[in-house]
DNA sequence: TGAGTGTACATAACAACGTTATGCAGCGGA
DNA sequence: TCCGCTGCATAACGTTGTTATGTACACTCA
């Protein structure tokens, strides 16, 4: 068998892609093998022909995010100034968790919705992601733009994947508070939480806040960043 | 109605115990009307005279864990040293999250597990914290700590509501991370990852890094931190 | 060219899940 | 004593993931 006959079938390629669209719109509740096949006009034996069961689908529909992920964030522009670099990596990692927040939580294994056990006992063992792989390539477009910053000398002689590693944390804890509304709905958050945190994890990490600032500017005039959206109320952690 | 009746009957107090331990165990998938049943000895309809359904009981769930919690940030020693409060209430965090994982993601509305349809067509909203209010109530303890160090002068004039947000998403994201395996299982993320980031993030704030370091001795004294955890090979980001 | 082989898929059935309907035992107040 | 209510067991229903079975089509080889 050739590559194209198998590894990419229409319809393998189809039920991924209902299965995303489907758990933007309705939830992780909405991925179900029976609605995803009529989705695309089939039976619910393409799932278990294609994939063997929901959770290697599932899986798939994880590792297919990270890809998408790993693209947004290449995508981010590439200056002459590293810091501002990866702002804006910042910038488009916030955007496509908000744009696709029940992919990014799949994505991070949270959701675990579909494995439920149904005729068999098997049942994936919770919370592995065995799409690490697609997470670590996704990863490291992170690591490369800040083995620049750090090659620019902006933030001493720091191992890359160490600061990398803080980076994402302080990203990855954010979204997903914003994504849960902890932070209201509006870019709130965005202006006086993660703004500010990364400038300062940035600053903490040795760069002068001047030229931060100064980066974060560069960034924003790249980016068309409505980040003085309107203020409405809410309740939320900021609002008080 | 006395409020011993009804509000704190055993049964549904033994339902919530029971649901948390087998979710901690058997993982979110755990979670049945059935088994939690006959975990304490009653009748699905338990489940139903008490809660109403499968979505309020882990509404109920995570609210109970959001009160544990925030007993667990309470309990971190006061002394003092503000900052190494802060640090302490950090590993306190960490240690809360590391222990109680599976709760801790059902608590933030990640895991999202028993929402299934069943016969009728009601399902929670997906992801809509309705557990806020005691959510608040822990955040709280750390924005009492954060206003301590400011008050003590270490970080200048900011507001403590949005300095919490910061070092709540940084702790946030980073034992979500940890949990999901991607900082490896031993203490290499911990001191690697966290613990200079949160310096980090404090240096930023305004702090000096000397002084953040006294802090961070004080408070690794006072909880016996096993920081320097012997290093295994593992397949992660740290490693390579 | 025709029989054999195998893959992709539809249909139908099964076990397990959440939920609801029904019924019964026990209680308290009139 | 009788009524009504509450707490719960039993049994049934609809929906889920999954599996078994059968079939149509494509491809291979003689």
């Amino acid at each position: 068998m050739d590559s194209s006959s198998k590894r990419s079938s229409p319809v393998r390629q189809r039920l991924i892609e209902a299965a995303i669209a489907v758990l933007e719109q309705n939830g992780p509740e909405g991925l179900q093998a029976r609605k995803l096949a009529a989705e695309i006009g089939a039976s619910t034996m393409a799932v278990y022909t294609h994939f063997g069961g929901m959770p290697a689908l599932l899986e798939e529909v994880a590792r297919e995010g990270f890809r998408r992920f790993g693209r947004c964030l290449a995508g981010a522009a590439r200056s002459e100034d590293p810091v501002a670099d990866l702002l804006a990596m910042g910038l488009a990692y916030r955007e496509f968790a908000r744009g696709n927040s029940q992919l990014y939580r799949l994505m991070f294994g949270l959701t675990t919705p579909g494995t439920r056990v149904g005729g068999h006992r098997d049942v994936t063992a919770e919370g592995e992601p065995t799409s690490h792989a697609e997470g670590i390539d996704a990863f490291n477009h992170l690591v490369d733009v800040i083995e620049r910053v750090r090659d620019a000398g902006r933030i001493g002689q720091a191992d890359a994947v160490v600061v990398a590693g803080q980076v994402w944390s302080t990203i990855h804890g954010f979204v997903l508070l914003e994504i849960a509304g902890f932070f209201g709905d509006d870019g709130e958050g965005l202006a006086q939480v993660l703004g500010p945190l990364i400038v300062n994890v940035l600053v903490g990490l040795g760069d002068s806040r001047d030229a931060v600032e100064r980066s974060t500017r560069a960034a924003a005039a790249r980016t068309q960043l409505d980040a003085s959206a309107r203020r409405l109320p809410g309740q939320h952690l900021l609002d008080r």
